[in-house]
DNA sequence: ATACATGCAAACGGTTTGCAGAATA
DNA sequence: TATTCTGCAAACCGTTTGCATGTAT
């Protein structure tokens, strides 16, 4: 991957701030610094960061694919009311791989544990 | 719901074989027995059955939702190579839920688990 | 100079929807 | 008879892709 300042641009955004952001959304605070960005383009790098394990995609039930900027291991909590993604850290899954491996001989490369129901805000 | 034929071929497909198909999937299997049904049909009736928690929607990052006739808690390991989905019983996350009410106040209703990785037919 | 990235616009593919007619209650 | 369901086809929408131009190395 060569550089470039919509990339970098792009990466910047997913990593600043974990609200999990969707391409359009992404593609909406891209335009505030690049007017001119096409929404292919930031198609093209979020997948091409996601390639390099830059990123991650995180695939809801609800609408489009969202990006991830942290890449380590942890939980996703979606709220079924407003669908914001939360993070929550990983704790009771450790020694999960080993497990998965005795049993099925099955070799995890990653996982994505998406938690749905009510947030705290929305139960109000 | 009414009584339809239709759909009782469509929910029959998904529950008695647990390949997670998706929609294009189903559709072909059911026009073995009607064969005039329309994809439009099956994706009305999955979604109807997902909605009454009859079946529940797998979304993996590989292409199409996938539906599972199973809806108790469990795990999905998805395989990178074959992308077939397999199931894993629950196991290590009996009191996931307690503990997300009691930290965040997150009401839990479902959760999805979707490990990604390679199999063991796949690994040879 | 060469490879890679961009903006644009068109195409793609999975899914949804409007409609007129058929099946169910 | 009133409601729900179906098949059909068109629309939809998130995403991808081809192309000519621009940028990075």
């Amino acid at each position: 991957m060569n550089y470039s300042q919509q990339r970098n641009c792009i990466l910047e955004i997913v990593m600043s701030d974990p609200i999990h952001p969707t391409a359009e959304q992404v593609y909406e605070k891209a335009r505030l610094k690049y007017p001119n960005i096409s929404l292919g383009t930031v198609y093209r790098n979020l997948n091409q960061l996601s390639e390099h394990g830059i990123l991650k995609k995180i695939c809801s039930s609800y609408g489009s694919v969202r990006f991830d900027g942290r890449t380590d291991a942890h939980f996703h909590m979606i709220c079924k009311d407003c669908q914001r993604v939360f993070d929550v850290e990983l704790g009771e899954m450790l020694g999960l791989e080993d497990k998965l491996m005795d049993k099925f001989g099955f070799q995890v490369s990653e996982y994505e544990i998406s938690i749905q129901g009510v947030c705290c805000d929305c139960k109000k």
